[in-house]
DNA sequence: GCCACTGTTAGCAT
DNA sequence: CATGCTAACAGTGG
């Protein structure tokens, strides 16, 4: 589950291991891995030491010296992995790309079970040129509320589907949706258009503090997750409703329940997120 | 063994 | 055009 939190979560553990270390040989186990690069593949990275390691949306950035950047893209059960030590342990069956530099040290591992994760090996302007960097809603911790209530204004489709497209608000995945959605007590199925201007600016506050909160514990770690260091993160056992179907409601004691929205499972408390109509509460 | 389910999203259908 | 499903893959749990 890679979503922001867990993104950003590895980034920051990824940064100092290999920030201004120069790169050896890149190894692509697989080679579908890569989707797009220059002619010589991953050769061009040689030479070079990492200058920076970013975040965008649920998309991992190394940028490389000479305007080089790798842009990670995880998808289910993609992992950035900093291995101890270089060759220490093989590679095993799922891990597709090892990266090592010339000191020897920790090598950059990428790992990914279902094989849906991708690597673009990108020259000059990433964010610009990236066709998917640059489709990339604004990030939702530096969206102001009045744009993103703007943003939601004129969606048509239901509250969650909103907050899981990328081309709106880039980040957001399915357990914090789920999360945020409960934290503002809105139900998911509600339009988006339909939200008062009171539910937008409660849902804007959900979502800068369940996404903060989430980032402060290292990410939600329900199967393949880890950091950068193999850790898994702490947020799961602060999950309210996702993945909690038929548990009591951390508010209201009745038991939460399950629904598919727009083809995800979707937890939610049917007490605290009242589906909305013009009757009085 | 078989079937249902899983955190994402591209691509196609509606 | 916008929105809604499904498939892509591999593994796990019932």
């Amino acid at each position: 589950m890679p979503e922001l939190p867990e993104v950003e979560t590895i980034v920051r553990g990824l940064a100092p291991g290999i920030c201004g270390r120069t790169i050896g040989r890149a190894e692509l186990l697989f080679k579908p891995l890569l989707r797009r690069g220059p002619k010589g593949g991953l050769a061009v990275l040689a030479g070079r030491q990492v200058l920076g390691v970013r975040r965008r949306g649920k998309m991992a950035l190394v940028e490389c010296e000479g305007g080089i950047t790798l842009v990670f893209h995880l998808k289910m059960t993609g992992q950035l992995l900093l291995a101890v030590a270089q060759g220490a342990e093989p590679p095993d069956k799922h891990t597709r790309l090892v990266v090592k530099f010339r000191d020897g040290g920790p090598e950059l591992r990428f790992r990914d079970v279902r094989k849906f994760g991708f690597l673009l090996c990108v020259r000059g302007d990433a964010e610009g040129e990236c066709a998917e960097l640059a489709c990339l809603g604004p990030e939702p911790l530096g969206l102001g509320h009045e744009e993103f209530a703007l943003a939601l204004r004129k969606r048509k489709g239901r509250i969650k589907s909103s907050l899981l497209d990328q081309t709106l608000i880039a980040g957001i995945g399915n357990i914090y949706a789920d999360e945020m959605l409960f934290d503002a007590a809105i139900h998911p199925e509600t339009p988006a258009s339909a939200l008062s201007k009171n539910d937008v600016a409660r849902l804007w506050e959900s979502m800068r503090k369940v996404l903060a909160a989430a980032i402060e514990a290292k990410g939600s770690s329900l199967r393949d997750y880890v950091d950068a260091d193999g850790r898994a993160g702490e947020f799961q056992l602060s999950h309210e409703v996702y993945g909690r179907e038929g548990e009591p409601c951390v508010r209201c004691g009745r038991p939460v329940r399950r629904i598919v929205v727009g083809g995800r499972g979707t937890y939610f408390c049917p007490r605290c997120q009242r589906k909305k109509r013009g009757r009085a509460v």
